[in-house]
DNA sequence: CGTCTATTTGAATGTACTCAAAAGCGGTGG
DNA sequence: CCACCGCTTTTGAGTACATTCAAATAGACG
């Protein structure tokens, strides 16, 4: 992947939205770091404090808690052209409830908290941009609420495979099964029942 | 409530997080049209195409879908300092899943999209001030996933009489109840037998 | 005061979980 | 290239949490 791939996906992904003179678009990817993670590795670990914002140009992550009886919560999952992070920690400086885990070797680029304030400030522009975005976050969330709330274990995985095939098939069924909020061995029985009918 | 008190809420709510000029603050007011509801009287109905962002500056309202089933579940509540509104049906300008509802008799200001539009336009620190409240409610979004997949149905009672004693005490059971994904009947057995340990 | 709605109570049912163990699959080293 | 090891998925049985249905009681509003 060469420098002009690097930086060529996030500049798509921001043009979405908005526009932005050559020098703005210098400017910005001077403060974007490519980082490479193995699978497995971490991007950020419970308890550490959240630095960055990060947009991936390849692979496939998860952010999950572990809670008080060790079992994990796949909060999300997220691939390329996605960003990721802890939100909560990251803007209140405190502690992570939440880790970050490359799924696949990945890409991403990070974008310090620091410096993004300064992006406010030289660029309000992108004040517009991540309010569109944390717009859509939000969106996203409610539907998800929704269908936690109104629907059961197995309606819930037929939701998901219907809107998000690429990321069924990508990941883990274990995580799939957390991300929606059911056990592992309910996810398999949900499968082969479906299948049996 | 005079035509001070009317605006004052929202004005300080503002200032919270940016600083607009006299003018600018005029010019936003001019945007915004008081609306006096009854008791069980729709702000929004389901199948209606939301046209309107509202802030609540005095009484309560709870958002809410009707399934399949027709069972309701309750999104969101919203009272004073609060605002209230569908944003996929008022992004998207589709027809609204959603209902809104007053709980008590009420008084929110509306706001109306392309009014927020030619806002954007004109005071750009306003894309500043609803990025940083789409922010916000999508971490308390997050919090509330989190909540719903990690917690049994006493726990999510408990945080929520932690977090949110004044909406518990203001809101019908059954509606609590709905917002934290379980039947009334449940929620009162789980009071009367906490209760009795 | 009476009516309507919300809450409580009880019993039977169902959905999803835990625990335990077997089978499948993929990566690694011999 | 095959064999082994570790991790994921499947299968089965027993259990717990939460739901449904029905009916009684309590509260709120006109």
């Amino acid at each position: 992947m060469d420098q002009q791939d690097l930086y060529g996906l996030l500049l798509q992904h921001v043009a979405r939205h908005i526009q932005l003179t050559p020098e703005e678009q210098q400017y910005f990817v001077s403060l974007l770091k490519p980082r490479r993670l193995q699978r497995r590795q971490w991007l950020l670990q419970a308890g550490d404090i959240c630095r960055y914002e990060y947009f991936i140009i390849q692979g496939c992550l998860r952010s999950y808690i572990t809670d008080r009886n060790d079992v994990e919560h796949v909060l999300h999952f997220a691939v390329e052209d996605w960003w990721i992070t802890d939100l909560e920690s990251l803007l209140t400086q405190s502690p992570s409830q939440v880790s970050i885990e490359a799924l696949e070797p990945s890409c991403v680029l990070q974008l310090e908290r620091e410096a993004l304030q300064n992006l406010y400030q030289k660029v309000p522009a992108f004040e517009r941009f991540f309010r569109i975005l944390h717009q859509n976050a939000y969106l996203a969330q409610n539907r998800r609420i929704l269908q936690n709330i109104s629907h059961t274990a197995a309606e819930r995985y037929e939701a998901f495979l219907e809107r998000y095939p690429a990321i069924a098939a990508r990941v883990p069924q274990k995580y799939l099964a957390s991300y929606l909020g059911m056990t592992p061995v309910f996810l398999s029985q949900l499968r082969n029942h479906k299948a049996g009918k």
